[in-house]
DNA sequence: TAAGATTGTGGGTAGTTGTGGGTAATTTCC
DNA sequence: GGAAATTACCCACAACTACCCACAATCTTA
């Protein structure tokens, strides 16, 4: 069943095979919208993971990226950092994307991975590193969960 | 009879069976206004027990995660926590919905289960747990009254 | 009170989904 | 230009899930 469109959430356990393809689990294929011609965008996530945009999202970022000035060194940085790993990958008749090299090394990534639904993008990480980013992750959340 | 739409009070002792289903009551559905499709989202509660939301209370939830900035790392971590362990499940011709394994896990659910209306969600709870942090809240609960 | 409808529980089956691997086309590099 | 490596596309199978049916207990209604 689906939910809207180009949404996702949950947790999934899947794996990486020798040709660096994961599948995207079936719910969130079928929650992509047609006019994402099955296509991702994948990049380097903020914390240790991939990022997985559907297409049409990722057209967005793109241009916020091309409004943002450049004067600002965290703004050149972001962009920099964005758009400098990120490529496109559309899935296969099994409904799998493949990962860049790069990519899998930068998430650390083995043949157990966790993708995890972020609601507008998809991670994929290694299942070890975020048990260790949600245990440093503790003490600051109480204070955030206040504020919602 | 029916109180107000999407609105769950009582508390009822069922069954989860070998598959992850649980039946939702009958009083329960009836009260879910249409425009849910018969769809309820489950998810962590902050209790050791399994919340469900009515699908349209949860894209509430949802378009809150989804205005968040990733930019903040406690953004981020917050819409992890808070989408990961959420799936959609509609129930079935039985009225039964299906948790999945890691939300059973979480909750410590075994055969006999609790169900218990909570006005705008659902709870489901291992009986035991439940009595265990009644007693634990006993002591704090006089002075947290007062406030309300 | 008896008959019928509704509700909770259990299980079988067919279709879907995740995973691995093979082959042909394409690209890269010497 | 040709060989090696990489990539894209296809097929096969096992595990799982969604859907369906069956039955017993409870509630409703005449």
């Amino acid at each position: 069943m689906t939910l809207t469109n180009n949404t996702f959430i949950g947790e999934y356990a899947y794996s990486l095979d020798s040709k660096g393809r994961v599948n995207i689990p079936a719910k969130f294929r079928q929650s992509l919208s047609d006019d994402n011609e099955g296509t991702f965008v994948i990049a380097r996530g903020m914390d240790s993971c991939v990022w997985i945009y559907p297409l049409i999202q990722w057209k967005d970022i793109e241009s916020n990226l091309r409004n943002l000035s450049s004067l600002s060194k965290i703004n050149r940085t972001f962009v920099r950092n964005t758009a400098r790993y990120a490529s496109p990958s559309t899935y296969d008749k099994q409904g799998r994307i493949t990962l860049t090299p790069s990519l899998i090394d930068y998430a650390g990534l083995d043949k157990d991975v966790l993708i995890v639904g972020m609601v507008n993008k998809i991670e994929i990480w290694n299942p070890t590193r975020l048990d260790e980013t949600d245990k440093q992750n503790l003490e600051i959340d109480p204070a955030a969960y206040d504020e919602l």
